[in-house]
DNA sequence: GCAATAAATTTGTATGCACAAGTTGTCGGC
DNA sequence: GCCGACAACTTGTGCATACAAATTTATTGC
C-alpha cells in the first residue's frame, strides 16, 4: 500500500512546517523546483499544496510565490445550530412562542451594534424556545428593513429564525460573542429562574454587502443549560 | 471578467444544491457526463467537485459516484485557541502563574469524566493567565500518566499547555462545554472578582485512542470577559 | 539617479490522455 | 434460484503541455 504521490509532497510540505524548516511567512520553493524535485509533474505538485491552501496552512499569491501561514491550532469550539434543532436532537419536544414581532425603531444601543444611523426602522422578533414546555432560550433578533423585506410575512413559531436567513443566504461575515450574564428581572420571569442564576449569552452579527444585516441575541435558560460539540481534528 | 470555468461549475452544483435540484443523498451527474455537458475536460469538473467535498456539501465514492450531503448549516460559533495567545492578540502583556503542578489522585467528579479506575494517578497543573497583571482566567488541567509521562517536566509558565498537546498531536476527538457559573469562593479570590459575577467556563475533553486522556476546565474572569469570533463562510 | 520598459519567474486555468481501482448490474451456467 | 465471471461505469491518480495573469527583477533610456 503506497500512498499517492501528491500525499507525500503534501505530508512532506506538512512535515517541514511543523518542524520548523518553513518558518511563519517563508516562501517554499515553487510549483516548478517541487516538481522537480520530486520528480513529478507540476500538477501534483500543485494538488498537495492547493489542499494545504483550503486547510489554511498556506497562502498563495500569483507572480509572488507559496507561503506559510501562521500556525494557530485552532478548531471550532462550538458550531451554531438552530436551538430548536438541538432540542430535536437531545429527544425533547420543541416548541416556539412568539413573544414580539414588530416592526421598530430599535434603541441607541441596538443601533450602534447595528451600525444604522439614527431613527432607521427595522424588524424585531422575540421568542421563547421551550423543550417539554420548559424555557431552555430567549431570542431576539433584529433585522434590517431594506434587506428583508418579507420579514413580517414570516411564522416563527414554524419556519425557524435561521433557516428563513440560510435560504437566503445572505451571510457574508459572521460575528459571535459569548458571554456569561445574569438575566434582567423580565427575561428571568420569562425563563422560569432565579435572576441570580448565571446565563450563557450568544450575540450574533451577520454583515451582507459590508452591511450589518442581523443582530441576534440568544440568552440560554441559566446553568441547566450548556453548549456543546464534538470534533475530530485532521 | 469572466469566471474561471471551474468556478462557474462549482457554483452551478452549488445552485442546485441549495434549491432542491439536488436533494439530500441524490447521486448527482458523473464527471464524465458534466464534463461532456459544460463542453469543459474532466479536471475542471473534478476541481469543482473536489473544493465541493473539501467543502462538505459532497461526498464521493470511488466506482460509485459523488452524492449529496444532508445540509447542517452549521458554522464555527467559538474556536479555541490558546488562553495566552488571545491575550497577546490583545496587545497587553500576557504572564501565567503556575499555582500547582503535580501528581495526584482526582476526585470523583474528575474520575468520573476521564472515565479512569478509582485511585488512579494523574497530572494536573492550574495555571493564572494574567493580562497586564490582572487575571482573566484560570486553568486546571488533567493528564493520564500512562500518555503525558514527561507532563510534570514541562515549564508551563513559557510552554503552553496547548503547545505541548499539539506537539504530540495526541488529539482524536475533541468535546467542548460551554457553561455559564458562579465561581466559587476560592476561585473568585484569585480572580479577583466577585463570587457573584457570572462566569464563562469552558470544559474539554480530549481523545486519544478511545480513551479520555485529558480534561481541562477554563473559567474567564467574569464579565469582562467574552469569547468571539468572526468567520466568513462559504 | 530615476523612471519606463522588458524579461524572467511564479501561480492560475485548462486540455487531452492513460491506467488503476472500486462498484454495480447483467448474463450464463449449473 | 443461486452464484461466479464479466462488462460497464465511476472515481482516483498521474503525465506532458499550453497559455494567461500577476509579481519581481533586470535592463534600458534619459
Amino acid at each position: 500500500m503506497t500512498q499517492p504521490r501528491y500525499l507525500q509532497i503534501k505530508n512532506d510540505l506538512l512535515d517541514k512546517i511543523h518542524t520548523g524548516v518553513f518558518q511563519t511567512d517563508d516562501r517554499i520553493p515553487s510549483e516548478h523546483q517541487l516538481a522537480k524535485k520530486f520528480a513529478v509533474s507540476r500538477l501534483t505538485v500543485q494538488r498537495a499544496i492547493r489542499e494545504l491552501v483550503s486547510e489554511g496552512l498556506l497562502r498563495r499569491a500569483q507572480g509572488s510565490g507559496t507561503f506559510v501561514n501562521e500556525q494557530t491550532h485552532r478548531f471550532p469550539l462550538i458550531e451554531v445550530r438552530d436551538v430548536v434543532e438541538d432540542i430535536l436532537k437531545l429527544g425533547g419536544e420543541a416548541s416556539t412562542e412568539v413573544i414580539l414581532h414588530r416592526r421598530m425603531t430599535p434603541p441607541p444601543e441596538v443601533n450602534e451594534l447595528l451600525e444604522l444611523e439614527k431613527d432607521t426602522e427595522v424588524f424585531q422578533v422575540a421568542l421563547l424556545q421551550n423543550m417539554d414546555s420548559e424555557p431552555v432560550a430567549y431570542e431576539e433578533r433584529f433585522a434590517i428593513v431594506a434587506v428583508y423585506a418579507d420579514f413580517l410575512d414570516q411564522d416563527f413559531s414554524k419556519t425557524s429564525v435561521f433557516d428563513y436567513l440560510a435560504a437566503r443566504s445572505k451571510l457574508e461575515n459572521i460575528e459571535n460573542i459569548v458571554s456569561a450574564v445574569h438575566p434582567s428581572k423580565k427575561l428571568a420571569s420569562l425563563l422560569e429562574i432565579s435572576s441570580n442564576e448565571p446565563c450563557i449569552r450568544v450575540q450574533r452579527r451577520n454583515w451582507y454587502q459590508g452591511q450589518c444585516v442581523t443582530l441576534t441575541r440568544i440568552t440560554y435558560a441559566g446553568s441547566r443549560q450548556v453548549l456543546g460539540s464534538r470534533y475530530q481534528p485532521r
